[in-house]
DNA sequence: CTATGTAAACTTGTCGGACAACGGCGAGAG
DNA sequence: CTCTCGCCGTTGTCCGACAAGTTTACATAG
């Protein structure tokens, strides 16, 4: 058993609590971030607050152009689309990957009996798991640099979500239900039929998703 | 005809100087990049050099870890083979799914016009326009975040082909005429042999940038 | 001789203040 | 009504400073 340690800079932890608050439905889309405020909001100098700014404009959680104040994105049907459509595409490949050596990752059927045993009730609880379950399947390639190009999309989903905050989107039996479709194709090597699934599977989300998009504001 | 102008920030412009001088591979892998250094060679002041090399690090072109100067990452052979199983992965899907819709891209036809235009003296002038016509491919499917993600990526692989500066690496006109291949399977449809073709084509270019990495130190 | 401990030099992290440049907005001139 | 000018908020960049962490060299103890 290795203990864990870790000191997080300045600039991190105000960049974290900042993401956390993104994801939590705290800052709206369209809402200013000007250096200055979240500089007093969090007692730090304006230089950090810059930096912590920049870094997650970096990410994608931000946007700002020169000399304006970085704002949080205010997601459209297109960028929904896109976002399910990049999703789609890593983890086709992925799970065309799996099938392939048929090998089902452990972490990936862990992550999807989370997503069953939520209650029907609370189906905000259940994207959580949901979210692990799909990253399970990427992550099993072990490779840095495809899971680091998809956690930045999961954080954009993360950002979606917030946006129709606490609507109830999907069955939550329904998802478990397909998500075990795809292991039990990855299994049996059919690679086809569970990229099949996936697309289906992603493609109600995304619609499911805009169309929540469409009712809020 | 549109005259475009851009004005770059002071940081940008560093950091683009920078990238230019580890894709020319004026800086070795394992140079250390101080902030102080930098600013001094570049006459700014510490906090723009500073934000030059974060921006960097955050592009994967430099690593850097806390209260330690940022160094030209070392790709060893396992960089290389992700960096290209990456590439595979998302250029595969965009072939897929060009050879669903039997388009191909004009850019991509142009590019390998290019490539093969080259001639067979000169095969460092072949990468530029081999690059195009890859990145032809994913930039056809029009998906801003694909689009990043794959950029990305290519910056890695020039920072790999700077690391074994100036070795001949394939016949050109066989890198052409693979390139042909794929494209002709993906006007007859045929994404499996599309996907085939590319895959044989990266995983000999992975092999022989393998072999002068070894080869060169 | 090795190992330990310590001091010095170097580097980054963060701060505060300063000023120029850019953008937006409203008041006043035409 | 439109256009221009100037004010105000915001960012871009610089400077200087100090704390904190890292590395190196060295001296000392075993």
């Amino acid at each position: 058993m290795v203990r864990r340690i870790e000191a997080v800079s300045v600039v991190e932890a105000v960049g974290d609590d900042i993401r956390g608050r993104l994801f939590a439905g705290e800052l709206v889309g369209g809402t200013a971030l000007t250096e200055a405020i979240v500089a007093e909001e969090y007692g730090v100098s304006r230089s950090t607050a810059k930096a912590a700014i920049e870094k997650l404009t970096a990410e994608g959680l931000l946007q700002r152009d020169a000399h304006k104040p970085a704002r949080v994105p205010v997601l459209d049907a297109d960028d929904v689309r896109d976002v399910y459509r990049t999703r789609m595409r890593l983890e086709s490949e992925a799970i065309r990957e799996l099938a392939a050596a048929r090998s089902v990752p452990p972490a990936a059927t862990e992550a999807n009996a989370r997503v069953r045993a939520t209650g029907a009730a609370a189906s905000i609880d259940s994207v959580e798991p949901d979210m692990r379950f799909h990253a399970a399947l990427v992550v099993a390639l072990e490779s840095p640099r495809l899971e680091r190009m998809y956690l930045s999309l999961v954080d954009e989903v993360r950002l979606c979500m917030a946006q129709v905050q606490g609507r109830r989107l999907l069955d939550v039996q329904q998802i478990a239900d397909e998500h075990q479709q795809i292991l039990d194709h990855i299994a049996a090597g059919d690679a086809d039929a569970a990229v099949q699934c996936l697309h289906g599977h992603l493609t109600r989300a995304s619609d499911r998703l805009i169309a929540a998009l469409a009712a809020a504001p």
